[in-house]
RNA sequence: GGCGGGGUAGCCAAGUGGUAAGGCAGGGCUCUGCAAAAGCCUCAUCCGUCGGUUCGAUUCCGACCCUCGCCUCCA
């Protein structure tokens, strides 16, 4: 089934259709992380989403490039820098390799490219020199470079892809009225950000003078040098389509003279709670402050993947323990399955397949993906409870679950090591039980649940599951 | 002020011009000595309010109320 993506550019739901004339390879760009502090469950939430992009495109049988670029120079990092005297490339390193950790622990496959803008420097030179030439970008009394909306537009280049923008209408920061740049007019924004001396050793020499590079740029320099001047899709969070994707349009288009990106895709924000996130609020959590709560990772990604991508979400406390049950029922049927399955193989059952590729194909309707998941686990278990279920049909309905799970990325909870203790407590209790004393196995089931274990009766034998 | 999303059961969340997926919680039952984060079943005469179009609207149109986002750093 071909798969349709909603594009902001349109403002439609489209087809993907790639660049590509053999119609396999996939540029894909995401917006990364700026690695001033541990990302946010917000934050998490357009990092799966583009995990979820990727995943999908993989299972539609394309060869996706995914580039996600890491800004490791920026107002806040310096900022920080400054105040923790420390230096910037020790500061950043520390929480890009949380990013990177959490990313993992969330299930979400690595980008095959992640540039880090400090590293890019030369190319974004490059990049901001060619603007000079063709006469969008000048060098302002401040000594920044600037784009120029106004000569952009002059081209007939159109600024406001992404959104409607009424420039003359537009309300004026107060931010941007009290600053000091010099810049001609309102819209334009910095290419290169001349010296000041709250910089420190943040800087870096150019044609324009010392100084560092703008926010927009790195991630045109970087995505260009990746993956070409015109590529198949860049993604991120809704608030960056104005104004950082759009001047990354600009930037981009008004270098090269070509269209820079063919599908635009943008994840909603979400709540916390009911609430926008804030610090003060307590409402505001971080991957790891959710672990410290007993949540895993599969559970957190099981939770934002539960809403459609463009609809903000209200990510809740309550909500994710939900998604700790309904996984453990996943977990359950697929841990039978696999029992009766043994070592056989077999073809994906593809009724399952089909109404999931289905739901996913629709602009990513997870909720209806996890919807035909559901009514597959109970179809299974009344097969299981009746003993129907053959091998062979365990083997294919477990292909299929693996394959779906090749896009939902929440796997099977691994068996967790059950501790000698655990194991004698079981035992102890199995003897009480044989010599009817209820009251003690009872108490010694008690005690296993005090020390986070469950114990179940089936008719295999015991069952001991973590907490 | 400009632009753009939303309002569906206790909570989260799909969806459709012909009468409401799924998950969690709740209720019932089965297995069990009793249980279970085991399994099955059940759970919205109704989709913000008021009008309109229609044989028929939650779904289309209009008005209104509420709510969120972007316009300034932000996923």
């Amino acid at each position: 089934m071909a798969l349709k993506l909603f594009n902001t550019l349109t403002r439609s739901i489209q087809e993907f259709a790639p660049l590509d004339p053999q119609k396999k390879k996939v540029g894909m760009y995401c917006c990364g992380p700026t690695v001033y502090d541990f990302a946010h469950i917000g934050n998490w939430r357009t990092f799966v989403f583009a995990d979820l992009v990727r995943r999908t495109l993989e299972f539609s049988g394309y060869d996706v490039k995914h580039v996600m670029n890491i800004t490791d120079v920026e107002d806040k990092i310096i900022k920080r820098v400054r105040e923790q005297k420390t230096s910037l490339r020790e500061f950043t390193g520390k929480f890009e390799t949380a990013f990177l950790d959490d990313l993992k622990v969330l299930g979400c496959r690595e980008p095959h490219v992640k540039p880090r803008a400090t590293g890019h420097i030369a190319e974004i030179i490059a990049l901001i020199e060619k603007l000079v030439v063709r006469g969008v970008a000048y060098q302002a009394a401040d000594g920044s470079v600037y784009f120029s909306i106004g000569k952009y537009r002059g081209c007939g280049c159109h600024y406001g892809q992404l959104l409607k923008l009424n420039l003359d209408e537009m309300r004026a920061g107060e931010r941007v009225a009290s600053d000091e740049y010099e810049k001609e007019s309102i819209a334009d924004f910095a290419l290169w950000k001349a010296y000041v001396p709250d910089d420190g050793e943040v800087t870096w020499d150019s044609p324009w003078g010392k100084g560092r590079p703008g926010w927009h740029i790195e991630c045109s320099a970087m995505s260009i040098k990746a993956l070409g001047e015109t590529f198949d899709l860049h993604l991120g969070g809704e608030d960056l389509k104005f104004p950082h994707h759009e001047d990354e349009i600009a930037q981009s288009e008004g270098a090269t003279g070509k269209p820079f990106v063919k599908h635009w895709l943008h994840g909603a924000h979400l709540l916390v709670e009911g609430k926008k996130m804030s610090k003060s609020l307590g409402n505001f959590f971080t991957l790891r402050d959710l672990q410290a709560k007993g949540f895993t990772g599969r559970e957190v990604r099981y939770l934002l993947l539960t809403a459609h991508y463009r609809e903000t979400f209200n990510f809740t406390l309550e909500g994710l323990h939900g998604a700790k049950t309904a996984l453990s029922r996943i977990d359950e049927c697929v841990g039978k399955l696999r029992d009766i399955a043994g070592n056989a193989t077999a073809a994906p059952d593809s009724n399952l397949v089909q109404q999931f590729s289905a739901a996913l194909a629709d602009d990513l309707n997870v909720s209806a993906a996890w919807a035909s998941v559901f009514e597959w686990v109970r179809e299974t278990n009344k097969c299981i409870a009746d003993n129907t279920l053959s091998i062979p049909a365990a083997a294919s309905a477990l292909a299929a679950w693996e394959k779906v799970d090749s896009v939902l990325g929440v796997g099977v909870k691994t068996e967790a090591e059950v501790p000698a203790e655990i194991s004698a407590l079981a035992e102890a209790r199995m003897a009480a039980k044989k010599s009817k004393d209820f009251q003690r196995a009872d108490a010694i089931r008690e005690e296993l649940k005090a020390k986070g274990w469950v114990i179940e009766d089936t008719p295999k034998g015991i069952k001991l599951k973590k907490i």
